[in-house]
DNA sequence: CACTTATTGAAAATGGTTATCATTATTATT
DNA sequence: AATAATAATGATAACCATTTTCAATAAGTG
């Protein structure tokens, strides 16, 4: 995989912007990244969907919004969303990745998961954040320090059985 | 995947025995699953590794200490383990799985992961424990309340970029 | 011992992801 | 605007971890 250089700075919070157009896209310009029309679609998908999509789910979408847009072209502008922090990649252990705006507006808040290891079904939580959100804080500023590492994002799972499976 | 049927009972403790084989023995017999060669290989191996491996890995050794055990066993194995509750199975995002013993009498505590997202390194970490364990307990608590699930494992994990990394 | 069932391993198939490379689009420069 | 320099794209092929298939073998049972 390509490594993309990344120049810090900025959240990727919309109306931050200073050059009029979408808040990632100075996101995009910032690191001398282009803004281009493959990968506009690609984020609009993001945008639009309320859950983890993998990266053929997105490629049939932007298929079919720009029959031009290519699967090489959908995995690398995801790739390269998640190295920027724009977008969270999870992998649930059904052999495929799947992917998630990290601030969404008009999507989902941030969550946890909850995953069976029998039928592979995924809960997503949101609830105890209050909690969970002080917690983070605290652990990720020591964590920080002590290992020079500059964290911007984490994930939370749970393992188990679910409903189902647990009467078995 | 094929997918076994989990009694559920006793935990993953060493000691608890009551056929007077190693622990996870009995954890087999109960599920009516075989003790048998290949899985003990795999066993031990697991236990003498203080790190997380991947199938290839533990192929690997395998092979060396018993030439007849072949890969698609390990893989089977180790899928079974980790639905068991045994083994816990990580995805790091590079492409291939990592396993590891959750219990581990002989290995490395319970930790976290701490992963850059731009050369991928992980680093492990154990500190804060007390305030994990705390914040964990509790959540655990609410959500297999809440959503009946029967929560067996948990994973933390920070996501960011390391001390090289993040000085480009 | 005979029987039933679980386990095994070699080989082939699968399928998600990546590398290659010639073409095209975008930005910078004149 | 025209051109040069560079980044991005997409079709195809390659890669490689993981699964499936299936006949052979081993383990528990009566």
């Amino acid at each position: 995989m390509k490594i993309i250089f990344i120049k810090k700075g900025e959240d990727n919070v919309r109306g931050k912007g200073h050059r009029g157009g979408a808040w990632w896209q100075n996101r995009f310009h910032d690191i001398g990244a282009r803004v281009t029309a493959p990968r506009e679609v690609v984020i609009d998908i993001l945008h639009e969907t309320d859950d983890h999509v993998s990266a053929t789910d997105v490629y049939v979408k932007a298929h079919a919004m720009n029959p031009s847009i290519g699967l090489t072209t959908v995995y690398r502008t995801l790739d390269m969303l998640t190295q920027m922090g724009i977008v969270q990649k999870f992998d649930f252990g059904d052999g495929k990745a799947r992917y998630e705006l990290v601030n969404n507006p008009d999507g989902k808040k941030h969550h946890h998961h909850l995953i069976c290891l029998r039928c592979k079904a995924i809960i997503d939580y949101s609830e105890f954040l209050d909690d969970e959100l002080e917690f983070i804080g605290k652990t990720q500023n020591r964590l920080s320090k002590k290992y020079n590492f500059d964290i911007t994002d984490h994930a939370i799972s749970f393992y188990g059985f679910c409903d189902q499976c647990k009467r078995v």
